[in-house]
DNA sequence: CGCGACGTTGATTTGCCTCAACGATTGTGG
DNA sequence: CCACAATCGTTGAGGCAAATCAACGTCGCG
């Protein structure tokens, strides 16, 4: 059931009464999107924020010379959103579509911004939320910084075993922060063994 | 005044009466670093947070070749600590030092729980604190991926104009992600213009 | 004063990029 | 359903940004 996933996911940091649980599903909107489908586009103003059920989306950049730099992916059970274009309600740097055939929940902010007056909880379940990803944020930071492409590409490999396999070498390649053809050699590197 | 300045940062965020002020600063430890002092070292558990009131720290972490990287400065104004280990309570991965002299107010993980029961409001606080930080987060990510080293220094001169020469400019060199001597050679060829 | 940490500069090396060409796979319109 | 285009992954040649290594001058400090 696509409503337990998300109660599962929010009970993970606090607990919910009966009636907590259901107006908060209320202002739920599920969306179903087919693969390539764009969520937020680069420019808009971002107000809303999603949770990825199923499939996987991707959060990127366009750099001045047109290249496209992924800096985030969302796979079942994440959070994702333009946060910078959501806090400040100025127009989007990054685009989010759907890598995949994907269904997500959108909470638009208005009705955050309720649930966060209602069930102060939330405010909560979203410090803790954010407080781990700032983690993540920084291992990725080091990493990059200081692991060489190829271990950085099998760290890669056991994050996401899932994707790895199912979407574009291409997409991969930017988010490690390295060009397609230089992955492609550290791939058929890799076999070699 | 050194309460003033902590109870102005977080004002900017929550409205807080004089009652939850008090309070507040009765859980403040203020603490005075000499040069090169040692708030958190490597293999510890973290048992608290921390706001710079003035002077700057370092964050750092140590690879398997014995190298430092920094991950973040922090000056005058901004929260410090290793959340990792201050989430899940296991050995930090990190140091923090004092490159300046320094004073800081430490909030220990126990007092800082009990501020959360007490005033929820600071669970809002903090969800907005780190909410920006992620924003932050992301756009180094960015940077350090698709933008060359001279304009990410240049960036750098103009987000801490304050300690860009005063610190040793090695520890600028690893938050840049590059080698000392490289940011020697971007230094000199910036000065021929 | 002498020592160690620091910043600079040059020579050489390397990790990764760019460009180009080529099969393989996917997708699409007639 | 096929034909053709578009996208994708691979491979090789050549180039560049930045690392490494080494030598040297400078400064603060015991």
């Amino acid at each position: 059931m696509k409503e337990e996933t998300i109660i599962k996911n929010i009970s993970k940091h606090i607990s919910l009464d009966e009636e907590e649980k259901k107006y908060f599903l209320s202002i739920l909107h599920y969306k179903k999107l087919e693969k390539g489908e764009i969520l937020l586009k680069y420019g808009e103003i971002s107000k809303s924020q999603f949770f990825v059920i199923d499939g996987c989306l991707r959060n990127y950049s366009i750099d001045e010379q047109g290249k496209e730099h992924v800096i985030a992916f969302a796979c079942k059970d994440w959070w994702i959103s333009d946060l910078y274009s959501y806090i400040t309600e100025t127009p989007a740097e990054h685009t989010i579509d759907a890598l995949v055939p994907a269904e997500v929940f959108e909470i638009m902010k208005w009705d955050m911004e309720k649930v966060f007056e209602r069930i102060p909880k939330f405010e909560r379940f979203f410090r803790i939320l954010f407080q781990n990803s700032m983690v993540n944020q920084m291992r990725r930071i080091r990493q990059v910084m200081s692991v060489p492409a190829e271990e950085r590409y099998k760290v890669f490999i056991k994050q996401y075993p899932d994707i790895y396999l199912n979407i574009p070498l291409k997409h991969i390649a930017s988010y490690l922060g390295i060009s397609p053809e230089f992955l492609s050699k550290i791939r058929s590197k890799i076999a070699h063994d």
